[in-house]
DNA sequence: GTCTATAAATAGATAGAC
DNA sequence: GTCTATCTATTTATAGAC
């Protein structure tokens, strides 16, 4: 059981500046940009400032140490979205606080839409029951957001996971998307970096207020 | 130069039943499956009942045969979406016409929506010149027909950017997530995998339409 | 907790027969 | 065109010293 919880409770896992904290930041980066399979462990060492063995000696194993990072990105955005929804703001609001909680995460852990992504593309299969948690916790916050609008008579009935889709979608790839889109950029395709991440923001939170406000069909 | 095209001249590449083919195909799915990095070449020639070694007959290597399904993938969406915006139809129906054209080509090939995933989240390191292209005409294909909708009054000036993540982001986030939300579903995340597709993508039309014609704000 | 050295396995790529 | 056998490099993971 090497591989468990070493921090006291309630410490912060990741901002302290222990060895345990820098390799999970360094994998956090090397398996956005590389994927499970890509990731090397080797660079995930040297990017933290440490050596192979020290992953075995805090991770059961590279799967272990991937997992973990699984958890802390679907948890931190988990506790976001439940701590918004708890005001009391109306159901619009809360709408656009919901689009706000995943753009700030995503800028908290640049590497949760590209993991996500990837994990997506994967079928989920790294996630254990606690990160399937975590994910069933966000929806559960939209549906209930949708479904306190339906109630004040604000919203249509329109089904979470579609409007999960058209939020999640187009803001993980804005997030996921920024070294293609510099590619792309070189290459000759204008205006595709030229972005501002608000003004994407914006943009989202309207869509999704105007198709539960039914303003679509 | 033993990678070169040994097929006659406007015969189909994919669709005869050729050893190339065959690995072609088998390969789609496992890049689909585990990503470039975690496809197996062993396990790639045995989905095409062949051998390792008739990779390395029919292509340079590994990259290579990677390419050419980014090519040809990007290149069948280029062509579809050209082909349809090539109608008479108004800017209205051609927004339709784009969304299906995406959903139809990921019905042909069900590969493309992982792999686009993960290409993203790759920052497109594996595309060639001939890709980006065929990106970028899918891109101006968008534009020119927003820019037809805008010059009839019929749409408002929306970035064909933002208009292109608001149908993208969502259509293969709902193909490329079948097997999660497979998965999430056995967990007990119910309603996840209910979900129709002609209503999804009949969804998305709608979005994208009140989006350009300014039912949003 | 941290390191070096190394074992052990995987997997991309090639040689060469048929 | 297709195969078997093999070479070689990479890389996950561990042993064991400090």
């Amino acid at each position: 059981m090497k591989s468990a919880r070493r921090q006291p409770v309630g410490r912060k896992l990741v901002d302290a500046d222990t060895s345990r904290a820098r390799l999970l930041a360094a994998a956090a980066t090397e398996f956005a940009s590389h994927g499970f399979a890509g990731a090397n462990v080797e660079r995930i060492a040297r990017g933290a400032r440490l050596n192979k063995a020290m992953i075995y000696y805090h991770f059961k194993d590279k799967a272990d140490l991937y997992r973990e990072i699984l958890r802390d990105m679907f948890g931190a955005v988990e506790a976001r979205v439940t701590r918004m929804a708890a005001s009391d703001d109306g159901p619009a609001a809360k709408i656009r606080g919901f689009v706000e909680a995943i753009a700030l995460e995503a800028d908290a852990r640049p590497h949760f839409p590209p993991i996500w992504f990837r994990e997506i593309a994967d079928g989920g299969s790294h996630l254990d029951a606690a990160t399937v948690s975590h994910i069933s916790g966000i929806l559960r916050v939209l549906a209930g957001i949708v479904q306190e609008g339906v109630a004040a008579g604000q919203f249509k009935p329109v089904s979470p996971l579609l409007v999960h889709g058209g939020i999640v979608g187009p803001l993980l790839l804005y997030f996921a998307s920024g070294g293609l889109r510099l590619r792309m950029d070189r290459a000759g395709v204008s205006g595709a970096s030229g972005f501002q991440r608000d003004e994407v923001v914006a943009h989202i939170q309207r869509v999704a207020l105007g198709t539960l406000e039914g303003r679509m069909s």
